[in-house]
DNA sequence: CATACTGATGTAAGCGCTTACATCAATTGT
DNA sequence: ACAATTGATGTAAGCGCTTACATCAGTATG
């Protein structure tokens, strides 16, 4: 393994000036910096970065949780996380959670004193335990606000009330809410904002499943559905909706007409010459990076800094999300 | 932030006990350890793991670059390399290369220095630029075999011959192969040997593509296949499949009677009540845990050993595809 | 009772890097 | 021509941890 020091040594400088060529190139003079320069290739150096880390006192490393690594829901936010803080400087380590509460506070634990920061995308665990995870920490949360997290959140919520509202004025009265795994705060909250605003309006909302979010899973609902009369039905995800819309198709029931369909996501266009999904898209690319950037300035703020000039005002970040109308309501 | 030092002090050792505590607990009084654990969640110390790294010489990260996170043929790998990683104590920093040759070294560059090894998963670079990004450095393929880097691979080669001589037998002749995004090096790799298999039975292949990985580029692809008059294709991808199957129940096609449908991999099934597909499966799974299981093996090695006994034999690990046979053909 | 051994703990020297500070030559201003 | 300023470089003190080695008490052995 070459250091620096051999390389200060083989370019005839010291360690510091080494050092410098290429933490602060431009406090080495120029001649200087491209013997240095020649001499680090010529044996091959690459910095250690974990040495650099302990003297800087920041590791450049960034932390990225998320409860499901191959989900499409998630995709574009690491995607976007991972450009974001690349952009920067740092480095991006994905830990998939598994969707434990448990194993996210335990990953915290592990994480901390590792990276410089953790970005927790829809965290299932109890907010204290976060909360403790990001005292005196850089944290960000997505699509969970807590009171002392920085958080960037998708706002389904402003999407699925205006959905609502159309099919109410479509003249859907008995609507189906068809939806997701259990032990998701965000399903409980879909359907609450859906009996709302419905329920306001006169009209009821029905809640079926949980389902699984398979396409399958979407084209066995539809019996159900059928028997309960609804003709109208919000699924928590594309999939569901594209098998609902095939099993119609299959049993003869045209859509919208006999059922409107829409979906709280538009993850998946499988193109199966199905009409146009209507679906609340989000945006997800953007939720991370913001996300990527709110930690980013964190990190980088230099943790020397005083009391005071830390206490930063902590940021809530909202993000709408898009009612796209298409043909199935 | 509290340091070792700190809980020592706390505690009225030094810190080097206070440091075998954690490390090597069966070296220190079991009154004293007490005391020191006690201590240390007193104050709530975490460990640093960066300073431990750079006294170790190991930071007990390992790197996974995969050329596609979002991608469902490489889910289960990254799932099982996270598992076997974190079982031998290590964390695992994946990395998006977003398919792209340059970025794979980049980044092998970068993390070099951080991690204590990387799995390279389906890597498209030059093998000159992996090699040397594996000298004197940990490093595992995944379906690339180099002379002199340790690889696991997935013969869909053995799956692929069997599938050809099922539908030779079948009576087939003319067999389409629908390929996948160009600058696949395995995609060439099937078409070659789908071509030499069915060549040597007296057959024939057409080479047709590359199409998206979607249902609807495979339903798509239909028309081009009977215009060509195939009654035999053989779809890189079961998504594709999936959408010449839909595309010929659409069209009153009869699967497998007027079209023998087969696939390469047979990562989702959608679930439409459509005959179940003829795939080869691949382990990606297994693939994962081995490759994990060899890198750890490798990064665990002390460096400082000597260089005969550091100098191993370099593994090549192939397993098999298993040919499943469906409804297809 | 002196000697050798054992096990628990302390001392201090790094790991490879950054950086505050000191140094020194080359400029600049008067 | 001399002090003040500037810019490039060297010196050395860490960053928080591990670990080889030294130390020291307590036990076992002759």
């Amino acid at each position: 393994m070459v250091t620096l020091a051999d390389v200060a040594r083989q370019a005839g400088v010291s360690s510091a000036t080494a050092s410098r060529v290429f933490g602060r190139p431009d406090m080495v003079g120029a001649e200087t910096r491209a013997i240095v320069i020649e001499a680090a290739d010529r044996l091959g150096y690459v910095a250690n970065s974990t040495a650099r880390a302990l003297a800087m006192g920041s590791s450049g490393l960034l932390g990225l949780v998320v409860p499901q690594l191959s989900s499409s829901y998630f995709a574009p936010l690491i995607s976007a996380v991972q450009s974001e803080v690349e952009r920067s400087g740092f480095e991006l380590i994905i830990v998939d959670s598994r969707g434990c509460p448990e194993s996210e506070i335990e990953i915290a634990r592990r994480l901390r004193g590792r990276v410089d920061g953790i970005i927790f995308a829809s965290p299932r665990s109890p907010g204290a335990a976060l909360a403790e995870a990001a005292r005196a920490f850089p944290v960000v949360t997505v699509n969970r606000e807590l009171p002392d997290i920085d958080s960037v959140s998708v706002d389904v919520i402003a999407g699925l009330t205006e959905l609502c509202e159309l099919l109410i004025t479509a003249g859907h009265r008995t609507i189906a809410y068809l939806g997701g795994p259990p032990g998701s705060i965000s399903d409980d909250g879909r359907f609450l904002t859906a009996r709302t605003v419905i329920g306001d309006n006169g009209g009821e909302v029905l809640r079926f499943g949980p389902v699984e979010p398979t396409v399958s899973a979407g084209a066995e609902s539809l019996s159900m559905l059928q028997e309960a009369g609804v003709h109208a039905v919000i699924a928590y995800n594309a999939l569901v909706a594209h098998g609902l819309m095939f099993a119609a198709a299959t049993v003869g029931a045209r859509v919208p007409d006999d059922l409107a369909v829409a979906a709280v996501d538009d993850l998946i266009d499988i193109g199966l010459g199905l009409p146009s999904l209507t679906a609340i898209t989000q945006p997800m690319g953007e939720a991370g990076s913001r996300a990527g950037r709110m930690l980013v300035g964190q990190a980088a703020r230099p943790s020397g800094t005083d009391p005071d000039t830390r206490a930063r005002t902590i940021q809530h970040l909202v993000l709408p999300s898009t009612l796209v109308i298409g043909e199935t309501c």
